[in-house]
DNA sequence: TTAGTTTGTAACAAAAATGTAACATTTAAA
DNA sequence: TTTAAATGTTACATTTTTGTTACAAACTAA
């Protein structure tokens, strides 16, 4: 997944942990607390999707909406408005602002995500892959397989699911906690030392002769991709 | 599917949203953002339906609609008619344009290719076709037949469903619930070890010999056609 | 270097997921 | 009504996956 995203909420908590979890799912996030400000930095950001919140401390997220559709650089930017429970949600959703979804706060960030791809997939089809990929290796989520070198690999769940966290941030360094957190499935209590375990199981099985390892071990701290 | 699809409508959004939709399930599809314009593609076009928004900047739907009606060389062209809430439907419809059916938005892509496709089924019967096929497997949703190899294949309510489930995404993995949500009516609970049943079901009725096994298990995921 | 820590590896047993057949019940057809 | 077809459920066999342990190897710090 990728593709650029733009957040425009006053409220800093609620941008805070939607950036964060877009960007772990390999958006590039940019944001803004209030409409004035937005309108200038959308347009450098050029993003390719906007999360516009309804109620915004100096215009509304309707007069943005339509300040947009009015701009010829950015008229087609699809939008999603954020509204709170109580804004006469019907009252909003009848305004032909030329929005493409709506969600009511709160939200679960898989709801979130769910229309996100949505909008994406209709608007920017491109943008929209559920194939994760690094290097030569590439996970496919919908069809559950994984190949290196262009060539099928055959996974464990558990491996499936280990690798599918790993590349969604390759390079970076996770800790078995953190791993443990991701790829198991909550409350389930395991040893810190399964994950070495599947660790090797996975790398067993994505490596392939003549070609470096690519599952980083990092002493003490965990393991990346590399 | 295949056959010719314009569209006149001038929220370029739809447009947009209506014409990747369409294109994925086979249509080739041209539009114009206002009538005149539209009036004039279209003959060039020579489209086998038109998607006709009521309101556009220049002409009305019902203007345009007339305007085919006229010209001998598009004079039977199939028209279904797109408009918006509290445009007064009822009156809309009353009028005798010689629209073949209308579409309220907002409406769902199924239903707007429902609609297409019935329009097209008595207008055009050769543009439509609801057959899906996957290798050498086919099914007919008209007829409810299944062949295989050109060869029929006889299949239960439920093993038909099924299939025709997959079908439509061949290679996508889909869980039991979501098999379960799809293939079931609604609200009916079945335990899902029952689908593992009927897909060994449907498995021995579509397996021929020395023919590889169409139905993957992907444990602790689902299953997909391959 | 040495001792202590961390990680890799293989083996094993337990648990989970799936395939298969049989059976009882419901539904539809003749 | 009678008969056949379709369906849901269960039980059991088989395969796959998983967690854990034990030990070897690699690494780190003094």
């Amino acid at each position: 997944m990728n593709g650029k995203i733009f957040i425009i909420e006053d409220e800093p908590s609620i941008i805070q942990l939607v950036q964060h979890n877009l960007e772990k799912n390999g958006f590039l996030v940019s944001s803004s607390l209030n409409g004035n400000d937005g309108l200038k930095e959308l347009k450098k950001f050029q993003p390719d999707l906007l999360l516009l919140d309804w109620m915004l401390p100096d215009l509304s997220g309707i007069e943005i909406c339509k300040n947009i559709r009015k701009d010829n650089s950015i008229k087609n930017l699809p939008v999603i408005m954020l509204t709170a429970k109580g804004e006469e949600e019907d009252k909003i959703k009848g305004l032909d602002s030329g929005v493409d979804d709506y969600l009511t706060k709160p939200f679960s960030f898989n709801e979130l995500m769910a229309r996100i791809k949505a909008v994406l997939r209709r608007s920017n089809p491109n943008t929209v892959s559920d194939n994760l990929e690094f290097e030569d290796l590439v996970l496919d989520r919908i069809e559950k397989r994984v190949y290196r070198d262009k060539k099928e690999i055959q996974l464990g769940p558990t491996e499936f699911r280990l690798l599918e966290f790993f590349l969604v941030n390759p390079k970076r360094v996770y800790s078995r906690d953190q791993i443990l957190e991701n790829v198991w499935p909550n409350n389930i209590n395991v040893e810190s030392r399964t994950i070495d375990v599947h660790i090797r199981r996975l790398r067993k099985s994505i490596n392939i002769q003549n070609k470096k390892e690519l599952i980083r071990t990092v002493r003490s701290s965990g393991y990346s991709l590399i």
